[in-house]
DNA sequence: CAACCAAGTGAGAAGGGTTCTCACTTACTC
DNA sequence: GAGTAAGTGAGAACCCTTCTCACTTGGTTG
């Protein structure tokens, strides 16, 4: 328990980092998947699965679920985004418009975060 | 295209509408199905499954989704919820704090609604 | 450097949620 | 009351995700 884990330096998880390093927005597993095999590499789902969960509890990457499938992404300061009801595309959103709680709300509930998602149409889908 | 579907009334929807205006938070599918079947009058899952996706068409309810599972729950007009990270229960949020797309976002994003969670830990799961 | 071992890997099975299929029933309309 | 489009039930099918198990590998220690 100090700080992030540190997780193994393998070459399949460099594969998926670099994959999500040059997608530019969230990925599912399966999307990782095929991409991380374009070069003839394949890596077994499993694993994409494994490293997806060792990463998001590293903090290195953060997930997302619209629908059936769940999304992942590196993690980045923010945690807002533009997701497209048309393709299922996830954006990160650069500006946080950083929503308050609303005090009191819930007797009880501890708030330790927020997501906040704007939906629409994205370009191509319009 | 006239406004929202109809839907059909019948005794097995009028039951799972019942349970989820007595329910008081979102829940699953597999949720709705335990608590009709309450009484002894069964109600297949795929019904279930059905009548919610025609309610959600209709506008009736509203779905959410964290880890595996779907949640709905009746539509009213915000959008918010509460999430615990401990037990997956989801609570509407009676304020909405409205926070405004930022403009310019993304080039060609028509942004047609949001989704903002408060994630943190209910009072049961601190 | 060699040995060790915890962590990671691959393939396929398994598990859970959701949708589909098909024959049958039922709510609404004319 | 008859016709028909929509809804229902049971189980199979489907997809996403996790587990299992034998094998490999990264990083550390002597």
């Amino acid at each position: 328990m100090t700080g992030p884990r540190r997780t193994r330096d393998t070459t399949q998880r460099r594969r998926i980092l670099r994959v999500l390093q040059t997608a530019g927005c969230h990925l599912t597993a399966r999307e990782i998947h095929r991409r991380v095999g374009r070069d003839g590499h394949a890596v077994g789902l499993a694993t994409i699965y494994r490293a997806l969960g060792a990463f998001a509890r590293a903090g290195l990457v953060e997930t997302a679920s619209i629908g059936g499938a769940v999304r992942y992404g590196l993690a980045t300061e923010h945690h807002d985004h533009l997701v497209c009801l048309g393709c299922g595309r996830w954006q990160p959103l650069d500006r946080c418009p950083a929503p308050r709680a609303p005090r009191g709300a819930a007797a009880g509930f501890r708030v330790t975060g927020h997501r906040l998602e704007f939906l629409g149409y994205c370009a191509r889908c319009r």
